[in-house]
DNA sequence: GACTTATGCGTACAAACGTACATAACGCAA
DNA sequence: TTGCGTTATGTACGTTTGTACGCATAAGTC
């Protein structure tokens, strides 16, 4: 009964399923938050039946804790990547700067996911390895440019600046960035 | 049938009922998240009977807006007290070291609430305006003591030196905490 | 081709959900 | 006391939820 595109009868191999699933979880989170993700938003937005939900994952929070672990794998990529660019110290600081206010790929989609997987960290503590494999990625690309005390500081002001540059746009301008970032790391 | 502790009857005269409902809501919120807050839950907690969920609030997102309201106004309050006491400007730099790690009130449950809030506003716009009106108010604190972009910068750090300390305990040190405080407000 | 095994899915089910609404319980005027 | 208008509540309704499981269908083997 379910009408799909392609290839005239049901869909039956299909090896990406699991990761697609995984992507169609935080297109859902995005919108509707954990709370109004559900194993049907999930399975209509991945198009795959809802048997194929408890099929690959054993329940909503092992679907939930897989999708926040691809999600901070990215971002520590991206972050990774924009690091390894930086050969001189001012070049690294120039890159603190973009984080902090704009970043290369901090949508507001983003955003809003890394602000639900808080949430959902904090409320489910057995989920905190997600968060330290994510902060032990940044701090190592911050202190191949700085040294560890300063790229702790510099750490947590990336994370507080990127959040009231969410909540409160224009809290920040680029200038005020540069400087208050010079004054963390000299 | 539901048998309470008290006076007979069941209880009719209630006038402190929707504020303890609220409490009740934060409470709910801290244990199971936005996302395992219902009416049900935050009756029971509260000892009131269901309908009188749909009573005093318009709906659950209502419900949870009122719930968030406070806790911002509390916790704005707290800070707005903090600063009130110190006098020299390095008396509010030390005020500033004892938010950002440790906090007088911040415990888990308070900043297990603000990281649901956060996650509710970033995916509710409408209700934005309880993070600018707590905004509103910390900068306002700080810049009795601090010039506006000392003060921005140190909002923000505060907001990311919360966060980190929340996510791995023992991020940021006392004395680290002194250091950057003073980094950002000379 | 025929047969076996592992993989994937449609469907059903009990529980829990938000909300509406008829009606009960009250304070108060007379 | 009686009557009335307000306040509050118990309950019922239609949906939606997570999850289990029997069965259909593919790949693998000869």
């Amino acid at each position: 009964m379910t009408a799909e595109g392609s290839s005239g009868g049901n869909r039956r191999y299909d090896p990406d399923r699991k990761a697609r699933i995984i992507e169609a979880t935080l297109e859902v989170i995005a919108v509707q938050g954990v709370s109004g993700t559900t194993h049907r938003r999930v399975a209509e937005a991945a198009d795959v039946p809802l048997g194929s939900m408890t099929y690959h994952f054993a329940s909503l929070n092992d679907l939930l804790e897989q999708a926040f672990l691809k999600l901070t794998q990215e971002i520590a990529h991206h972050f990774d990547v924009a690091f390894q660019k930086a050969q001189t110290a001012d070049e690294a600081r120039e890159v603190v700067v973009d984080v902090m206010c704009g970043w290369y790929a901090m949508t507001d989609r983003k955003m809003t996911l890394i602000l639900e997987l808080y949430a959902y960290v904090a409320r489910n503590p057995e989920t905190r390895h997600v968060m330290t494999g994510w902060m032990a990625k940044s701090r190592e690309a911050l202190e191949r440019h700085f040294p560890p005390s300063v790229a702790s500081s510099l750490d947590a002001m990336i994370e507080g600046a990127t959040i009231h540059n969410f909540m409160y746009p224009d809290g920040i301008s680029r200038e005020a960035a540069r400087i208050i970032v010079a004054k963390l790391s000299m």
